[in-house]
RNA sequence: GCCGGUGUAGCUCAGCGGUAGAGCAGCCGAUUCGUAAUCGGCAUGUCGCCGGUUCGAAUCCGGCCUCCGGCUCCA
């Protein structure tokens, strides 16, 4: 009866039961779980003859979630200790914690989540075995019957025929649950419940409304407060805060919600990404083109935006004909394609716009400058010929990697979606498109993961998804294949044998808004840009009013290479104005006083720390060559 | 859109039935200052909006709106 137990660089021969060899062994209590032959186990069983058993701890993403499921599962205990009339529903462990859905009518309130909490502590400290048995399904109806959960008996019902059905108890509090769980309630040391929220029964808006109480756990206090730290912290990199501190963007409840405003430094922010981009699409045979932001709905029922995307569409009247504000850009593109005959020599014809948008976005869904109601979009349209799909793509693809390089993003995930249920066009131009996606990634030598089915019903498409603040994923940049719009407007180009061909079309955003790109630069950044986009690059701070006119001299010197500065004319001492100048973000700080104007030199500053004395013309030159390498560290020059 | 919370000066917030306050920012004055907050004075408001209760509402009640936490959605 001996099984192989591993652990770290550990292998043993064992036998009898798993919990109390690991307490002989002295790990209890930093064992969570176990994979046994694969397959994830609690810990208070007795392994079978041979088998190999992996200890679980915390350093790995199934010991957490086993640590994290207890702790969802201390609270529905809690829960219904104090409410009794509660139902339950669903308690995984999530990313970076764990949540439990309750079914109850009146809503849980701040003092309810203490009451929790504190009834949890009660139910951690008593230290209860938590244990597993298992039922035949009857046997299991009728236990789910007599606890009153109905919800439960709904999860039991989709528990597939021939599956073990399993519930765990602790205490009088028992749950139908898959497990694995920890042994004891009493492992669970450190939690805390973070905030309740709406969410729909099995994420279906037509079921009823659950309370969501999320919480987190950790191994120590000293955890769990570093993760609460880097939450708060989070949360001042917030972009809608931190973004309208700044004066990058504003939103005004006058002008409607999901409007958003560019402020002085905010359009220069975005000036600058926009005059970077434009270059860029130049350098690359991107055509330039501009589309009135206003179509009659006719257009838009040939593209069929009208019955598949009218509910987010704003519309208007003027001289009894219908209009609608372009929620997206197509269908003008497609207009100026189809103005002229199009020849195979034409091709690949690559339509690029900065195209404002307008989508009417549900109420509940608006997050600052990540989902607006209106923005705009670096979209292009190239139309081309099947052969070209391949090499269009990959061009595209290095456009964004470059983009994203430049402004020093790496975080993001990468996603093929592959052709959905319902969809138009043939299997074979499906696979080549497919195929083509797929080559153009592996060429760029990128990880990507595969959404099946997930594509749009006229193509499939490639989606980068860029990483802001508290695991949220935004998309951005995205290339989709379009076999339909070519189709419903009848697009076509001449071939070399004088037929008439029809075209693919690719959309595609490099950056995909300029709303959304900023929002994500200004968290990655916390506001800190680098220098070439940086709206004000210098600040310059005379210490007495005998400086201001070097000040200007200097300001001046500035202007002439573009460098964009100001001048601090406060009556204030050099401290507060330094400190003003930091707290506004500005990545250089020139201060000049009586040794500066004599010498015709600066004194020079980062957030961090001076750098000290420099050669007016020395500076500028290292700043300009910071600014044409686009340099990314902001520790200052000195660094290089 | 749904569930819950929220809204007072430009910002952060106090006041919670008797008619609006602090700090910072702003303005005025003094100070002319060397690497993260100089001192003094002045002014600041449809107390989110609409309606109701009350002798009297920022405060209590109802409706609407914004924003926040989620859910759903995201061609």
């Amino acid at each position: 009866m001996s099984w192989k137990m591993i652990y770290k660089d550990n292998v043993w021969q064992k036998e009898g039961n798993l919990l109390e060899v690991i307490k002989k062994e002295g790990l209890g209590g930093i064992i969570l779980g176990a994979k046994i032959d694969g397959k994830l186990s609690d810990l208070n069983i007795v392994p079978k003859d041979g088998s190999i058993v992996e200890l679980l701890d915390w350093s790995t993403p199934e010991g957490r979630d086993i640590y994290r499921h207890t702790s969802a599962h201390i609270l529905a205990h809690a829960v219904k200790e104090l409410f009794p009339e509660v139902k339950l529903g669903i308690g995984p462990a999530i990313e970076d914690g764990f949540y439990y859905d309750f079914y109850r009518n009146e809503p849980f309130t701040q003092e309810d989540l203490l009451r929790i909490e504190n009834k949890m502590r009660e139910i951690i400290s008593q230290n209860l075995s938590i244990e597993r048995f298992e039922l035949p399904r009857e046997e299991a109806l009728e236990l789910l019957k007599e606890l009153k959960e109905e919800f439960k008996i709904e999860l039991l019902d989709e528990i597939p025929e021939g599956e073990k059905i399993s519930f765990y108890r602790q205490g009088n509090f028992i749950d139908l649950c898959r497990g694995p769980h920890l042994p004891f309630t009493g492992m669970v040391r450190a939690f805390k419940l973070i905030n309740v929220s709406g969410a729909y029964w099995r994420g279906n808006e037509k079921n009823p409304m659950f309370q969501r109480i999320y919480g987190t756990s950790f191994l120590t206090q000293e955890e769990l407060d570093k993760y609460l730290e880097e939450r708060e912290e989070a949360q001042r990199r917030d972009h809608r805060k931190l973004g309208k501190e700044l004066g990058i963007f504003d939103t005004f409840e006058e002008a409607g919600p999901g409007l958003i405003f560019y402020p002085p430094k905010g359009a220069m922010l975005r000036l600058l990404i926009e005059d970077f981009e434009r270059r860029e699409h130049l350098k690359r045979g991107y055509l330039p083109v501009i589309t009135p932001h206003l179509m009659q709905a006719e257009l838009w029922k040939r593209s069929g935006h009208w019955d598949n995307y009218r509910e987010n569409m704003f519309f208007l009247e003027v001289e009894d004909k219908a209009y609608a504000v372009k929620p997206m850009n197509c269908p003008g593109h497609i207009l100026i394609y189809k103005s002229t005959i199009r020849s195979y020599r034409d091709l690949p014809l690559r339509f690029f716009e900065m195209g404002t948008v307008y989508r009417y976005e549900r109420s509940g869904v608006l997050y600052g400058l990540e989902r607006a109601r209106g923005f705009t979009q670096d979209d292009a349209h190239i139309f081309c010929t099947q052969e070209q799909l391949e090499e269009e793509i990959k061009n595209v693809l290095d456009f964004v990697f470059y983009m994203l390089r430049s402004f020093g993003l790496k975080d993001y995930i990468i996603t093929l979606s592959t052709k959905p249920e319902k969809y138009i066009g043939s299997d074979e131009i499906w696979e080549k498109a497919t195929l083509a996606l797929r080559n153009a990634l592996e060429s760029v030598g990128v990880e990507y993961q595969i959404a099946e089915g997930e594509g749009a019903f006229y193509g499939p498409k490639i989606d980068v998804g860029l990483k802001g603040l508290l695991g949220k994923v935004w998309q951005g940049p995205t290339i989709q294949v379009d076999f339909n719009l070519p189709e419903r407007f009848d697009l076509t180009y001449d071939a070399p044998d004088g037929t008439k061909k029809r075209p693919v079309m690719i959309h595609r955003a490099i950056l995909g808004s300029y709303e959304r790109f900023i929002g994500i630069l200004i968290e990655h950044y916390g506001g800190r840009f680098p220098l070439w986009i940086a709206p004000i690059q210098v600040r310059i701070l005379p210490i007495a009013d005998r400086h201001v006119e070097y000040a200007y001299y200097v300001l001046r010197s500035l202007e002439e290479k573009d460098i964009r500065g100001e001048i601090d004319l406060d009556q204030a001492k050099l401290n507060y104005k330094i400190r003003k100048a930091i707290s506004e973000k500005i990545p250089y700080i020139f201060i000049v006083g009586d040794k500066e104007k004599e010498e015709g030199k600066v004194s020079v500053r980062t957030h961090t720390r001076d750098l000290g004395m420099f050669n007016l013309e020395d500076v500028i030159g290292k700043l300009m060559k910071e600014i044409r390498d686009k340099k990314l560290f902001d520790g200052g020059f000195e660094d290089d």
